[in-house]
DNA sequence: TGTACATCAGTGAACGCGCGTTCACTGATGTAC
DNA sequence: TGTACATCAGTGAACGCGCGTTCACTGATGTAC
């Protein structure tokens, strides 16, 4: 039988509450500042039982990036950035996309992780290409640039009329 | 006399090279993960003297960002998308602009923090429209926008062929 | 179908380490007379 | 000018706390016969 038995069924469920809530915090407070125990408490469980899902924590966070990464790729490639640049975005970061929410914690990041991800990014941005209406490479990641930047100076300003002005700079 | 005596001039040498040295570990490590010892290592101190000069990290922290982030302010408008997405810039984050470099950090910031950085930019912002070439403030926004994104990608995508493409993409 | 044993997800306490911060002390600089 | 005392930048060891990780154990689920 393919079907799974109760117990890996409930490992992996365990192991996606795991996940959410890292997303969840870690698009909060970032990665370093978001401890084991919290996620774990999040998840409803302790932190003992973390590493029968994960090998560290460092493998968790590239885990939570890896998938949290493609969130926008249904989005019309002339709709991206209107899309983007929303307030409900900029006003939940633990929901958001990690290239706003992580960037610079990205940039940072080993050689590996960011080969990685430099990997997606590539694929995301030919599939946008592909089924766009004639936008060229360049113009591509203009778009996902001005989208990425103004994201994180609307968040920096929020709270303040430069935030939403950030928003509204595409048009 | 306004003269400062031999103990306070040493003093303030001190503390300059502790915000150096600072400025310089953040940009590479983030703030997060750079320890007093490290900074005050590198500034040629121990730990302990850290607190004569600051009273937390925090305050480090805030000292640095508030002194680093006007950095770009004398390039001329129309030049300054071109200036900011060199190469040079994107490969020595130690002495770059805390926008690309910490951005996420910032955004995360408490609200203290970024209203200061939020008056800061609007004073820069309007400065660079004043002495600019008949730019609007939505263009002026669009351009920083569009700059502190593609570094924050080129440095993600660091050492593959994208990260070129992005330092190009406002071309 | 029932019984005995094996497996394994999760618990919760403990460990070790790094880091921010404190503090008693030192020695050079500055001040009073 | 010299002497005695005050000040203070910096030292270096220690403290406390949080956090990532480990591990002996538990109890429910799965398997063999």
């Amino acid at each position: 039988m393919t079907a799974l038995n109760q117990r890996a069924k409930q490992k992996q469920q365990s192991r996606a509450k795991i996940l959410k809530a890292a997303g969840t915090l870690f698009g909060k407070n970032g990665p370093q500042a978001t401890g084991i125990d919290q996620i774990m408490k999040k998840a409803g469980l302790t932190a003992g039982a973390f590493y029968a899902h994960f090998k560290s924590k460092e493998h968790l966070i590239e885990e939570v990036l890896w998938s949290a990464l493609p969130a926008h790729q249904r989005v019309a490639a002339d709709e991206f950035v209107k899309h983007y640049l929303s307030t409900e975005h900029r006003d939940h970061p633990e929901s958001a996309c990690p290239l706003a929410t992580l960037g610079s914690d990205l940039a940072r990041a080993d050689r590996r992780m960011r080969l990685r991800i430099s990997k997606k990014l590539n694929e995301l941005i030919d599939a946008r290409i592909a089924t766009g209406t004639r936008m060229t490479k360049k113009e591509a990641l203009a778009n996902l640039s001005l989208a990425v930047g103004a994201m994180i100076l609307a968040r920096i300003t929020n709270g303040t009329p430069l935030s939403d002005e950030f928003l509204r700079c595409h048009e």
